[in-house]
DNA sequence: GCAATTGTTGACCGCACGGTCCATCAAACG
DNA sequence: CGTTTGATGGACCGTGCGGTCAACAATTGC
């Protein structure tokens, strides 16, 4: 029934796929996060994936299925790297900094040329398809559970006053800096949209 | 030959037109607004319209070129509403604190359901589409030069800080007031939207 | 080696899209 | 009223879309 789910387990397998699903699905959200859903067709799709239609749809479905695998793929790396972030450095607040500077700090600026695909997908389809609009809220939440958990380290470690609430300080964050992806996509040039990451950072998160 | 110029000057006018032009931009303007550009068809636009589609192109050209006409309307449209608040106000730091909570103070809740025209936009087509990307520019760079104005106002009348850049603290309002249409969209409810517009709002705007 | 099973491929389908065109109609003018 | 002019709207067109499918290739178990 369900080929979209390729295992070793279920029955036994006549052939191997000789593509790495992965590797597609990754291709495919590179396509869809530099044209959008709509404006990016079959077609598109087969030539970045290397792949013949029916194989994508054999192993992923349709269109719609293989970009809310392609987003949710995204959100899981995207928070992965959030994660390994804001844990990793020695200290919260300068995690919370680089979480407002991320949408510049980006390496090869791609957030700035592209955005972010969750937010790109959330603008264009958050109205429309329930799917995406969960997905968006569920990222949302994720994301701002992780930066108010840094927020109430920072406050732990005498960064960040008392008397503030992680999570509503968690939002204003997150509106921050999505705020600074919507402004690098209008092509604002990357030293501005830096100096205005810079005094948005200083202002939400004053040194104690 | 331009037929989209449609005035009383240009030669003798045989038959008037049957239909409001603003009207028509109006109602197209708010199927973009509600659908996008690509999910929106002809024959949208063509029933919000009531016109047919030899009308539609004879009297604005092909769906591009309507679209921005649209788009148009819609940034000078808000681009008044903003002028007039921001001037309104009897002090500038009230309608700076307004400019930053009118993705939750809109009549209707229409920024919370549909978002910013000029931002969906941007989102959906500033990477593909030269016309709008230099339209979203324009418009960014108009609401910055005018929110720097009120930001120095506010300066004048003692209610903010000589020591910050009106300009650099306009781009950081305009980010917040992004970043907020942007969790609007996410379906963040309108009371937890409020209380971290009021965050933001009393973060970069501190009384004096 | 053969049958069974599944992945692969590209030709193919129906449809809806954006766009064009023209027969018709209504207003303006002498 | 007749002529002229432009507006009108729906029939029509070619194209590219998302999606399907049947023939073929590759692997496994016997």
């Amino acid at each position: 029934m369900d080929r979209a789910v390729n295992n070793c387990y279920a029955g036994q397998m006549a052939r191997p796929r000789q593509f790495d699903e992965e590797q597609v699905i990754r291709a495919v959200r590179d396509q869809f996060w530099d044209a959008g859903y709509a404006a990016t067709s079959l077609e598109d799709l087969v030539r970045v994936s290397g792949l013949g239609k029916g194989s994508l749809y054999g192993a992923f479905g349709d269109k719609h299925r293989l970009f809310l695998k392609a987003l949710r793929e995204y959100t899981d790396t995207s928070g992965g790297y959030l994660r390994e972030m804001l844990t990793s450095a020695p200290r919260a607040l300068d995690a919370l900094r680089a979480f407002v500077m991320a949408p510049v700090n980006d390496p090869g600026g791609a957030a700035a040329r592209r955005g972010c695909l969750m937010a790109n997908s959330t603008y264009e389809l958050a109205t429309s398809d329930p799917d995406v609009l969960a997905e968006a809220r569920r990222t949302y939440e994720a994301t701002t559970a992780l930066v108010a958990q840094s927020v109430g380290r920072a406050q732990d470690e005498g960064d960040l006053p008392r008397d503030v609430d992680p999570v509503e300080t968690a939002r204003a964050l997150l509106a921050a800096q999505q705020g600074l992806v919507f402004m690098g996509r209008t092509g604002l040039d990357i030293d501005t949209l830096t100096a205005t990451a810079r005094t948005l950072a200083a202002k939400l998160l004053p040194d104690a």
